[in-house]
DNA sequence: TGTAAAATCACGCATTTGCGTGATTGAATA
DNA sequence: TATTCAATCACGCAAATGCGTGATTTTACA
């Protein structure tokens, strides 16, 4: 069989530029055949050719517009290109941006040309390689953005009115559904407000929803 | 110098279990003295000896407890263990509360002894090895869960509101934040809950968290 | 230049809410 | 056995809320 992956690079220091495509060109399988220094330039051959490469290359610390910005923009110019950060940028806040974007691997620029390669390779059968360090980072950011907090003491019964609160019914809807006075609601109510600091419905679904307590 | 970590493997499958230790021994950094066929042996053990090992192979199949419950046990027992899951589920669900409960890497069995010794080290190391096709459905989840809804075209002055309505502020205290009269936070109110088709604060609230519209 | 949308302000009213201040019952626990 | 705590119910009141029904002024844009 006769694969042809087309691969661009969008990166603003020369040596890298060039020692990248020619490492991808001594494979038989990827080629690349564009090289761009900063992502207006890449956009407007894009957008010109009507390019439609299989892997993007992208740098972050371009000069004008950087890296993460210019994702959604190759998004919109060639939604099938998957895009492969290779930067020296391991920050939370880049990764983080990178991925909501939607980058398909994420590299740092110590990896040999063999494993960039097998990164591109990987890639096109759907995975998403990364750099160990920076899969450490999105499990914890992932890990901490699930974790249910419990600290509250919460009764069964308060977590069921609260989540009822969250689902946006007054008292006294509460208080049909399951079959109680809306006096009590209001007491369990009160209660909810004191375990949780707070005295406002406002705050109370703020907080239930924000920390994960149902 | 000489490194030394120490590996358990808690795997039901005999002939993987004892692949697993032989391949490890092989290597003089990496020792595997203890092998458990389930989660209650490996709990009991670690309990009874007080064994902290380095890392932690472990199924997620095991008969009885399986693997994902048995991660916050063994966390509980030996806090330090970094636990490296291998396994062949690799379905959302249990890469998700896999990494949620606090697994360190995700790999699956097809992996070579070199690779698993491989990702031992980078456990060690601080990093996450994982299985690049895992990998990708972290990024899908993780992306997933942070797409900023656009969809209800509320205007600066309405976001504005809906912010501080979220911080749990009153009609009255809104208005005197951002120099307004309460009947013009009123009026903003009722135009942001018609644009969330929402009649109620508590609605609204609760959609600005959860579809993420700030 | 005209028009539509956004932002501002206003009154009245029925309903809802937060809170002070109680009480009773039953289950769990020390 | 005593005691604590969750769950239930009750009254009253000041404040906040949702909504109907307006109006005026900016701002954007075609």
């Amino acid at each position: 069989m006769n694969i042809h992956i087309d691969v661009i690079v969008i990166e603003d220091n020369e040596l890298f530029r060039d020692s990248l495509k020619e490492a991808i060109n001594k494979s038989s399988d990827i080629n690349c055949k564009y090289t761009f220094s900063s992502g207006e330039a890449a956009l407007d051959f894009i957008a010109k050719e009507e390019l439609v490469p299989d892997i993007i290359l992208l740098d972050i610390g371009l000069p004008g517009m950087n890296g993460i910005e210019l994702i959604p923009e190759l998004r919109k110019l060639s939604p099938t290109s998957k895009i492969i950060i290779i930067t020296v940028h391991d920050d939370d806040e880049n990764v983080f941006n990178a991925i909501c974007a939607g980058a398909s691997g994420y590299l740092l620029k110590d990896l040999s040309s063999e494993k960039i390669l097998a990164s591109i390779i990987e890639v096109m059968n759907g995975g998403a390689p990364m750099n160990s360090h920076i899969a450490k980072k999105v499990l914890n950011m992932f890990r901490d953005q699930n974790v249910k907090s419990n600290g509250y003491s919460l009764s069964e019964r308060e977590k069921e009115i609260l989540s009822l609160l969250v689902e946006g019914l007054s008292k006294k809807q509460i208080a049909e559904k399951i079959f109680l006075s809306h006096h009590t609601v209001d007491s369990h109510l009160r209660n909810i407000y004191a375990k949780l600091e707070v005295h406002s419905r406002s705050s109370a679904i703020s907080k239930a929803i924000k920390e994960k307590l149902l």
